[in-house]
DNA sequence: TTTTTTTTTTGACTTTTGTCAATGAATTGA
DNA sequence: TCAATTCATTGACAAAAGTCAAAAAAAAAA
């Protein structure tokens, strides 16, 4: 009964999807269900790294927060991501930061000892996961790249046109000062940001409700082309 | 006889040192050594991705290049260390940035498709690459931080204190103006930020010889501690 | 060595970003 | 509904970092 339901949630994760049957129900009784509410922690930075997670739904929060308080968000992860296992094939295994949830959020913990384990005894799973640490890296390189080359406008724009993908309306999915920790910044500098996007008439922002209105201008602000932002959304 | 001597090369890397006999020579007829002069590249941003590297000897530099020429410097990987291994397990297979070389240097070069399918075959290496991956990833969440939380100041500070280790005097690898990419910023704020360092009388810079006089004092301008600083360099 | 080129530093100035305090808007919970 | 709290914006100012031009120092080449 409970493995039954274990395995269907395990096919719902694209990371675990490419497994055969016989791995799933390998991996199911290290698995967990958990619930959290807003705000709550998962796990603080330095804590021993026992376990990772995958989002089932809900949103989790990835942070650092600097000696004197500031907030820096390394990534939000929805649903179906997988989270927290890098420090898993660490040698010195604990979190590396701090892991909260924005709203109310459904996850399921993986016990990491255990994982180890099974991958070891069935490689194939390392293959999947490998490409998604190569793709977590590579962007994790565009992050850096971001930081040091563009200003804040920049940042904004290029947030904004990655997040609304194709369309010309988005909504955000995090408040105002969880996207100025996104953006490395702080909410009156976003603010500022903001008006500036505004006046120029490239954006309208009202609540969490954004529309582009001139998706060239707003390219050239965010300093990319076309390709460039086919390969982030890629 | 070629073979012989790939073996032993391969035997140095720390990457392949834990890999059996059977698996060094499986790998050693997809590697080729590659001899750069100082400046050449490797490849640039964009390239098809079909080969990793190690370096056998000598330095090379990943870069990125921004539309008004800046560079940043993602990674500078000395002897021993691997690197664009990335894009071999991404399913878009090219490199994300430029590597050239800093100095004479000899890289071996490694076939992608073919590590590909070796790794297929004989998993067990995958775990080995797992745990550098892993460390990359933490390394550039530390990256990241930096940028976001830390001032030139600070980041100057910090950089000395790694690299320095244990000791109070250092040689600093590579030039002002690739320091300045690596701390992300020019080389005039560089300057004058160790101007100011010295001016404290916290380090003597001369040429590429670094003197650190108060290490201490050195950790509060780079707002770490000894855990924090222990961390970094392990 | 001497010249040429490259690297590094300095000064004056501008731009960007952050800080602090105050205000207004929106949400939450009693 | 209405206070209480949190969130977002604005203004005035300060600090940090970048730009440009020029000078100085160091390295490379003739």
């Amino acid at each position: 009964m409970y493995s039954v339901c274990m395995l269907d949630i395990l096919r719902q994760l694209p990371y675990f999807t490419p497994l055969s049957m016989v791995h799933l129900e390998l991996l199911s009784p290290l698995c967990q269900v958990v619930k959290k509410q807003r705000d709550e922690r998962l796990f603080y930075e330095g804590d021993d790294a026992d376990s990772f997670y995958a989002v089932i739904s809900g949103q989790v929060k990835i942070l650092k927060i600097s000696p004197d308080g500031r907030e820096v968000v390394l990534h939000l992860f929805g649903k179906g991501e997988i989270f927290a296992e890098v420090p898993i094939f660490n040698d010195f295994p604990y979190y590396p930061a701090n892991a909260m949830v924005t709203e109310e959020t459904t996850l399921l913990r993986v016990e990491g000892a255990g994982f180890r384990d099974l991958v070891t005894l069935h490689p194939q799973i390392l293959l999947s996961m490998m490409s998604v640490f190569a793709a977590r890296l590579h962007q994790f390189s565009r992050t850096i790249e971001d930081l040091s080359l563009r200003n804040v406008d920049s940042r904004l724009a290029k947030y904004l046109l990655t997040m609304s993908e194709a369309s010309h309306t988005l909504e955000l999915t995090v408040n105002k000062k969880t996207l100025a920790a996104i953006l490395a910044t702080v909410p009156e500098t976003l603010s500022r940001s903001v008006g500036k996007l505004q006046q120029k008439g490239l954006i309208t922002m009202a609540k969490n409700h954004v529309v582009i209105h001139d998706r060239e201008a707003l390219m050239d602000v965010a300093m990319i082309n076309e390709e460039e932002l086919a390969e982030t959304l890629g």
